[in-house]
DNA sequence: GAGTCGTGGTT
DNA sequence: TAACCAAGACT
């Protein structure tokens, strides 16, 4: 295969990509952080921007996590982000600076498996590694022609067999990025280009069409459905009330609106001003309902989110303080912060 | 093995 | 509109 993806690649490979001209272990390391589950179109500016923020493992490990989440703001699975800083911390205090060059102490930083590690020595220190992202799982298994779900133990054993018995000395980290190419470029999931395949003459599932439909994912359940009613408080100076989500969970260590009510859209006047009552007594407010804005749609990985955002009167003075994880915040500094998506849209409005 | 964890583009 | 899913890792 490597024989014929190298000239493929060197001829019609996205060369052009900003970390494909760096050897540099960080960048290398930090890209390939940002480009698990994520489309290469999106991660480019957070890359970026990233880099520009935090050009080095010192400047990310001795950042404070709320900067890093708010140059992640947007890009979601917010773990890497918290798995990152910790990771940059490690390599600075345990390996000298330097991504480490063995994969057993790679695959011990924090969001480093065994795909990203290797994907990261090969490409810094050209090492004979192996990957298997999603991009070489859809090669491999159309090409070796294997039939049910890619994701199977069973499956999951050949194609790791496969990538490393395919995968060249010394040029690994060119077929690395050659067979990537190749998944985006023509072995698509969807529609893919045989015609122009470079491994059409090699590939089982090109040669049996029947085969190509064969590539399926494993069926994903329903996305549950949830509702919740957030809090939209504004003082008469217009700052806007944020409260911190805890570490775990979803948009873990973000900043987002309050959650009046975690399971139902407060659709009654009356049940809102009850909720909103007991909040204000909780956190030592004084707040003050106003106009319940439409209900709105929010889709996660694994559940749908129908949520409506009650605004409310904030009277009393917030004092930013740690503990309680409010703060009060003019909409210009809030936008700064590590937001969710649908939260920054929701502010973005109101400016 | 299955669930958790985001978002935006494509079809 | 709704479904699909992308340079996965972790629990």
């Amino acid at each position: 295969m490597a024989e014929l993806l190298l000239p493929w690649y060197r001829r019609c490979g996205r060369h052009d990509l900003p970390w494909r001209k760096t050897q540099d272990d960080y960048a290398l390391w930090l890209a390939e952080i940002l480009l698990q589950q994520t489309q290469v179109r999106t991660a480019l500016p957070y890359y970026g921007r990233l880099l520009a923020h935090f050009p080095r493992w010192q400047d990310l490990a001795s950042a404070p996590l709320d900067a890093v989440l708010a140059q992640w703001s947007g890009l979601g699975y917010y773990a890497r982000a918290r798995n990152a800083h910790r990771a940059a911390q490690m390599v600075v205090r345990d390996h000298g600076g330097r991504f480490p060059k063995d994969r057993a102490s790679a695959m011990a930083l924090p969001g480093v498996g065994r795909s990203t590690a290797a994907a990261v020595l090969a490409s810094a220190y050209g090492q004979d590694e192996a990957i298997l992202d999603a991009n070489a799982r859809r090669v491999l298994f159309r090409t070796a022609g294997l039939v049910g779900e890619p994701r199977s133990a069973a499956n999951d054993r050949r194609l790791w067999q496969l990538a490393a018995m395919e995968t060249p000395r010394g040029t690994a980290h060119d077929y690395n990025q050659a067979i990537q190419d190749l998944g985006a470029i023509h072995c698509r999931s969807r529609r893919p280009d045989c015609p122009g395949c470079p491994l059409r003459p090699r590939c089982r599932a090109a040669a049996r069409p029947e085969l190509l439909n064969r590539y399926e994912q494993t069926h994903r359940s329903d996305r549950p459905q949830r509702y919740a009613t957030l809090l939209l408080a504004r003082d008469a100076a217009g700052r806007v009330l944020l409260h911190r989500r805890p570490e775990h969970g979803i948009w873990g260590g973000l900043w987002s609106l309050p959650i009046l009510d975690a399971s139902q859209i407060l659709t009654d006047p009356d049940q809102r001003a009850q909720a909103l009552e007991r909040y204000a007594s909780a956190c030592g407010l004084r707040l003050k309902a106003q106009s319940l804005d439409p209900v709105r749609r929010h889709l996660f990985s694994h559940f749908q989110l129908e949520y409506a955002v009650l605004h409310a009167q904030l009277r009393a003075e917030v004092v930013a303080d740690g503990d309680s994880g409010l703060v009060c915040q003019d909409i210009g500094s809030a936008l700064g912060l590590g937001l969710p998506s649908p939260i920054r849209r929701l502010l973005e409005q109101l400016d």
